[in-house]
RNA sequence: GCGGACGUGGUGGAAUUGGUAGACACGCCAGACUUAGGAUCUGGUGCCGCAAGGUGUGGAGGUUCAAGUCCUCUCGUCCGCACCA
């Protein structure tokens, strides 16, 4: 009989949808496991980054379903999003269309990987049902203050004509499509992540272990939080009348109080508001003020680039603690989009305010004792008044205190995290459900007519917003009065929809058409015990829904802290050291590695090839060596008589080879154990269910060869299901699909081998028995080596029982 | 610049607590079977050497009876952050 197959995953596959066999049981008795790979976006075909990202998830839900657990192991589709609408453009598709027929195409080549997914709860973003309940909790969201609407500058995508979120600029660049972004004014709605920056950094801990540290940290640097002082540095009173009195002073923000004495001058972002009053009332000469405006005018990251440059502002401010006045200066370096845009400047203590202080010859004053100058290290204060002597974590604490005393200032927390900017300037997306009145201002929709849906019949033409463009689709009245009203036009990032899709696939499918997320289902599934993805969403996507769990808890929807309790993030798939593109020309297609070797040969590749979290190298060869491996299998389970039950073997009575092979067979079962539950190194569990395969092969006991299988095709079954299946259904009724317990009594050896060196070098190879004493092993290895100990004292003698025996001579 | 990860045969990778480095696989070499083979099977394969033996985990030191594994320095690759006061 030769292996074909075609012919097996067909039949399986059918019948594993007839069977319904993968649907999670809707009781909340047994124990669970969660098991979520990250949605796709549905551009049209899958690539090899899914197969992996599919085939790890698919190795975890099928084994903890043979262990009894009660699996959920969903897929969905992340359907809303920008390449609909240039797909739209570019073959004039309607996006819906183009969406929903790419659904059903990837859902085939999907199927066709035998992922065991519950075919229940597969749901689209794009599908009214969940727009409904994301709506809803938009509108809670802004009645609870954690959305709300302003105008401010906003990072914007030329190409993609839209806004961006901080997190979706790389160096300047859209996260998409790679072209510049500008700073435009434009009105938007944000969540207010901020409020939720300390629970989101402290709750990291918990995650300590069981997510990638490099994630954790880059979470960590993302929010940035940073403790210290504010305070306000008053403008002398001729500064003042410069300003014509419109500003008092201008606050600065510090995390090193300690070195308030050591202030020299301060430094204002080139677009705070006081740099533009001296620049309106003329008070600076005319070729500065037309060098700080085209500074303010740069981008951040182009700022970035420039060398250190200011200029003096001609204004003073009072130092809060000595009373002296220090100059003001506004410099290119000096960041309005953190704190308050303006800071105290320590050029003994700081590197930057060092290096524009050298540059301007400003002064420089000492207030820490230690090195070199700028020296940024902690240490004893001196010259700083009352405050001389003290260390600086102490000074820190106490100069804070003194300047709240003296109604000065306030010690204060900061962060890098902006709040999240989810308006988008599209169609394709989820609507903003949101009425603008002219009586009533900014009104939410009314909850029996969620939800706000798109209009089907649009125009594309990436020029503008389709929806603002749209003829009548705006037109509405007011919720509230009943008047003439516009409906909001900005459609949701897409991220909003991935920060909460987990709980979509926790409740039941019946139970979600009329309550949304059930409190007792998100309860007994979540959170998820195994979430697997890319290492490209370590701050977006995660951070979100991180945040999202939070805020629907806060909402009252469930009782979840976070959602991922474990991360796995995979690397990518090379070909030629490359990641697969198009333009490259180096994919390798799934669909037609299927078609050639089938769905079993392509998964045991992808986790064979490399463990899961480093990238993979694709390799034509190694593929037709994991093929070659699956049709010894068969063969060799073609050969085996078929059994009811495991065969009891007498282990005493075998032969040598016999025994190896138990040995290597239930070594192998014994890893399983441990790669499915901790490592995940799949690679090593596969090598050892080769090895066992080959120890199999070098004897003829017909018992050990059933008992063989018996456990192989169990431990293979998440990786190579179809096979599996096939082979267990022929052999074993599939019977041995669950629970199987190592025998201790194939550990037990007639002789162990070990290693001898002498003076650490390896010189040769023993056999002792089991419970052989020190001496008796001793004894065996200096027989094993007598031309090293040849007229040699031994002065040491190292013995690890069953690993090695080291001498050491002289 | 700062932070992190990694560096093992021709290749992908094993080595879980310091204890026989290179499991397993790819490739390659030789042989068998065959009309043929890019099928299958057998054997070999870190490097140098006919061999004895020597040598070997990016490099240099160190700790130890023993180091891929621990420590110090250094080189390289990749990733993240990058004036965040």
């Amino acid at each position: 009989m030769k292996y074909i197959p075609s012919d097996i995953e067909a039949k399986w596959q059918k019948y594993w949808d007839e069977q319904k066999s993968f649907e999670p049981e809707s009781g909340h008795e047994k124990p669970k496991k969660y098991i979520l790979s990250m949605f796709p976006y549905p551009s049209g075909r899958i690539h090899m980054g899914h197969v992996r990202n599919y085939a790890i998830g698919d190795a975890l839900a099928r084994y903890w379903r043979k262990r009894g657990v009660n699996v959920l192991h969903p897929i969905g589709w992340d359907s809303f999003g920008m390449p609909a609408e240039n797909a739209a453009i570019k073959h004039k598709l309607h996006p819906k269309k183009w969406t929903y027929d790419n659904i059903a195409y990837m859902r085939k080549e999907l199927s066709a990987l035998g992922l065991s997914f519950s075919r229940s709860r597969e749901f689209a973003t794009s599908d009214p049902l969940y727009t409904r309940w994301e709506q809803k909790f938009l509108i809670e969201l802004y009645e609870k203050g954690l959305l709300y609407r302003e105008s401010t500058k906003v990072n914007w995508c030329e190409s993609c004509h839209t806004v961006l979120a901080n997190e979706q600029v790389e160096e300047g660049r859209c996260w998409r499509c790679d072209s510049e972004v500008i700073q435009k004014e434009m009105p938007g709605y944000y969540l207010d992540i901020l409020s939720y920056a300390d629970e989101l950094l402290e709750d990291l801990k918990k995650l300590e272990g069981k997510w990638p540290q490099q994630v954790l940290t880059m979470q960590s640097n993302w929010i940035g939080r940073s403790q210290g002082l504010a305070f306000t540095f008053e403008l002398s009173e001729a500064s003042r009348a410069k300003l014509g009195g419109a500003f008092e002073g201008f606050e600065v923000f510090t995390t090193r109080p300690d070195t308030i004495f050591g202030v020299t001058y301060a430094a204002l972002a080139p677009e705070h508001p006081i740099v533009k009053a001296l620049i309106e009332k003329g008070a600076l000469d005319e070729e500065t003020a037309k060098r700080i405006t085209a500074i303010a005018n740069m981008s951040e990251v182009e700022r970035a680039k420039q060398e250190k440059e200011g200029y003096p502002l001609g204004i003073e401010a009072i130092h809060p603690l000595t009373g002296q006045k220090v100059p003001v200066w506004t410099a290119n370096f000096v960041l309005a989009s953190y704190g308050s845009g303006a800071v105290m400047a320590v050029p003994a203590h700081d590197e930057r305010d060092y290096e524009f202080a050298t540059k301007y010859d400003l002064p420089i004053k000492r207030v820490i004792e230690g090195g070199d100058l700028p020296y940024t290290e902690p240490g004893v204060l001196v010259d700083s008044g009352e405050f001389s002597g003290m260390k600086s974590e102490e000074a820190k604490a106490a100069i804070i205190q003194k300047m709240e005393a003296l109604g000065k200032g306030e010690g204060r927390v900061n962060y890098r995290l902006r709040n999240w900017g989810i308006s988008r300037q599209r169609y394709w997306g989820a609507p903003i459900p949101f009425i603008h009145c002219p009586e009533c201002g900014l009104v939410p929709e009314k909850e029996e007519n969620l939800p706000v849906t798109l209009p089907e019949d649009v125009e594309i033409t990436g020029e503008g917003n389709p929806l603002e463009s749209h003829p009548t689709w705006k037109e509405t009245v007011c919720p509230k009065c009943g008047a003439k009203a516009k409906r909001e036009t900005d459609t949701m990032d897409t991220f909003v929809q991935s920060s909460w899709y987990q709980f979509r696939y926790a409740t039941d499918p019946v139970k979600w058409e009329r309550t949304g997320i059930d409190k007792e289902d998100a309860r007994y599934w979540m959170p998820v015990d195994q979430y697997i993805g890319g290492i490209e969403h370590a701050i977006l996507h995660l951070l979100y829904a991180r945040f999202f769990t939070k805020a629907l808890r806060d909402l009252g929807y469930h009782d979840i802290d976070e959602p991922f309790a474990r991360l796995l993030t995979q690397g990518m798939v090379l070909k030629d050291g490359a990641k697969m593109s198009k333009s490259k020309g180096n994919v390798v297609d799934p669909d037609a590695l299927v078609a050639k070797y089938g769905a079993d040969t392509a998964r045991l590749f992808i986790l064979f090839a490399a463990p899961p979290t480093q990238e993979l190298e694709w390799n034509d060869s190694a593929v037709e060596g994991a093929h070659r491996f699956l049709r010894k299998l068969y063969d060799r389970a073609v050969k085996t008589t078929p059994c009811e039950a495991l065969p009891t073997i007498d282990h005493g009575a075998l032969e040598k080879n016999e025994k190896e092979a138990r040995k290597k067979v239930y070594e192998a079962l014994k890893k399983g154990e441990e790669v499915y539950t901790e490592r995940f190194t799949f690679n090593t569990l596969i090598a050892a269910c080769m090895e066992a395969l080959n120890a199999l092969d070098k004897q003829k006991n017909e018992a050990v060869w059933q008992e063989g299988m018996w456990v192989l095709l169990n431990l293979l079954e998440p990786i190579v299901p179809h096979i599996a299946w096939e082979l267990s259904d022929r052999l074993f009724g599939r019977e041995n699909f669950g629970i199987i317990e190592p025998k201790e009594e194939v550990f037990v050896a007639d002789t162990i081998g070990m290693g001898v060196s002498v003076n650490g070098k390896p010189r040769a190879q023993i056999e002792v028995a089991p419970g052989a004493s020190k001496e008796e092993i001793l004894k065996i290895a200096k027989a094993a080596v007598p031309k090293w100990l040849e007229g040699k004292t031994v002065i040491k003698e190292i013995v690890v029982p069953g690993k090695l025996v080291n001498l050491v001579v002289k």
